[in-house]
DNA sequence: CTACGCTTTTGCAGCGCTGCAAAACACAGC
DNA sequence: GCTGTGTTTTGCAGCGCTGCAAAAGCGTAG
């Protein structure tokens, strides 16, 4: 492999320092047009194009973010991660991903001290397992944008909706159908599960709200938001003596889980037993039946935890840690309100 | 933000010089025991982490690998992003991602010469509009492996499964059934579509294998593989004279946007439509119906594209251009050969 | 003609690491 | 004690770029 074209040989060709070169290249003020036509010509004659390593080091930054999710097949998080490369790329940077499986372990070593740093220049982080204490010991000087679970100690930002409301308005919705046994597929009662325990608050706030009780029993927690979880979970509950007449899953996998089961078992969604999901992943909106859920404005979480990041990145002080609010709403398909006839 | 630690200091803390300190931390070969220890108490104390920037620019190559597909969102790419995330993470690479949106214009300036080289050392592409033309005038000293489309001119290595057997396997499976107006909904006739292409040859073959004749206007062609795409190609089909009585879907997407209006307008799948799709992602495992599917190894997929890959980064001269042909089968579930009885 | 302020260009050091080749060391054999 | 061989350690240059501060150029005013 030939050498690669350097600044200092365009300089050279074009009579100019390689300083100079530099400022043409960046486009930087203070270059007469003369010189910046000249060096301009030098570098199309030689095919110069900067080398982003000699860069990187030279202004100590990589021009590179990163996302670290749990699972990159959850259409969610795909989803989610399209937009945010998106938005990313408009600001000159690349994205780095990086899949933890759900792995705790993994989780706390990507933001403990050091890890690859200067491989990225921020990290926007959708934690599964993580515990207060990673967050603690984390390397203060990584600027860090959190999704969707944990809520700020005012060193981070935290980028997400209202899972309280989201979860009492799916609920609501679901009450207000005239179910009374509803079902609530997703909880995580135990320290590292503080989103879905959210989603479990809203749902008994609805309860609450509208003077009912909701049964214990059909709380069901699972260890992972995605289809199989939402199945079994389903099996259980049509196998109580009493099964429920509706269910709110606290993923649209889930949701599609849990259908599977009850379709494959003979009853009808809504007519039996109808079901909300969670996310409003393309899925749910051509499966039969579709899936009614609550929609949060991916778009707007994604652009926002860029933009912040990216502040954060470029701030000489940390700015405070904010809680950003993503607005949400609750699309109504088939799978609570029945199915509109064949056209 | 404090000055990180350097080998410099860590050196001088050990009272060794900077290169020695290198070949620890490198686990280099003949380094003394009882030097290696000191080092090693150095590097702990001051908490040492090697700068990967500088390292890059010394060695003149990034650790990364791009991977270029055009939409993360779709379950096909983003299950087997996952698997080629896992395999270049055991050889110490990282993964950058590149969306082009099926931007030809993107694709093509993504290997042209140049782009942001050095950013990657290599680059697992799965093109959708690319024609031979931008392959020719790529960069040729970029290490380069192109997944499912276009097949290998010998400058690179293409890893993909046998398009036209698995099709052919496909259609062959709904003759069997005893299907015989058999519609095919994916078809691209035109330079950028030659996966497609195959596809519909597979599906010819079947046919004539049969002693049948293809009805020409039950091929159906779309401009992507997703859900409204199969969704809108079953409208027009059902609005037919003489609809089909099977549709061989070119994605598992296009098979549930199939589904979705098949069973949206009335009828049955797969009594009155029977659907096979392609792919084998995990909506079409639950699903109602759970669908039949041609299912590609890609785990295998993802595996030998990165070995490939690495071998070729890391070669003096380059390896010849492969034809990498991964395994495939055919999984039947309820969308052709209809439903278990409940349990 | 000189001085001054502003714009444009330059030179150099250095980001932190590794490649290379030489230097230092250790040990065995004569 | 000296030489030769192999192992371990070192020094230096340099990857290609940018930050910084100084130098050069240029136009205007005194």
């Amino acid at each position: 492999m030939r050498r690669e074209v350097t600044l200092r040989d365009v300089a050279e060709l074009a009579g100019v320092s390689s300083r100079t070169v530099s400022n043409v290249v960046n486009g930087y003020a203070n270059v007469t047009e003369r010189t910046r036509e000249r060096v301009q010509r030098a570098v199309d004659e030689l095919g110069y194009r900067p080398n982003v390593l000699a860069r990187n080091l030279a202004q100590g930054r990589s021009g590179q973010i990163a996302v670290v999710i749990p699972y990159l097949d959850t259409p969610y998080f795909s989803e989610l991660l399209q937009s945010v490369i998106r938005a990313a790329r408009v600001s000159g940077y690349n994205v780095l991903i990086d899949q933890t499986d759900g792995d705790p372990e993994h989780e706390r070593a990507f933001i403990a001290h050091g890890s690859r740093r200067l491989l990225f220049d921020g990290v926007i982080f959708s934690p599964l397992g993580l515990d207060q204490q990673a967050l603690t010991d984390r390397d203060p000087s990584l600027p860090l944008v959190i999704l969707g679970e944990r809520s700020s100690d005012g060193s981070f930002d935290h980028v997400g909706i209202d899972d309280v409301a989201a979860s009492r308005l799916a609920t609501e919705h679901l009450i207000d159908l005239g179910r009374r046994r509803i079902a609530a597929i997703g909880d995580q009662p135990y320290a590292t599960g503080e989103a879905a325990q959210r989603r479990t608050q809203g749902f008994r706030e609805a309860h609450a709200a509208r003077g009912l009780t909701p049964r214990e029993e059909l709380i069901i927690s699972t260890p992972r938001f995605n289809r199989p979880d939402g199945a079994q979970a389903m099996n259980h509950l049509l196998d109580l003596a009493e099964p429920p007449d509706a269910v709110f899953c606290y993923s649209d996998l889930v949701a599609l889980g849990a259908i599977r089961t009850i379709v494959s078992r003979g009853l009808r969604v809504p007519e039996d037993i109808a079901v909300i999901g969670y996310d409003d992943i393309e899925d749910g909106r051509f499966s039969n039946p579709t899936i009614t859920t609550i929609s949060p404005d991916k778009e707007m979480i994604a652009t926002t935890a860029v933009d912040r990041l990216l502040l954060r990145i470029s701030s000489e002080s940390p700015p405070p840690g904010l809680e950003l609010r993503a607005p949400f709403k609750l699309v109504e398909r088939e799978s609570t309100t029945g199915r509109v006839s064949p056209r």
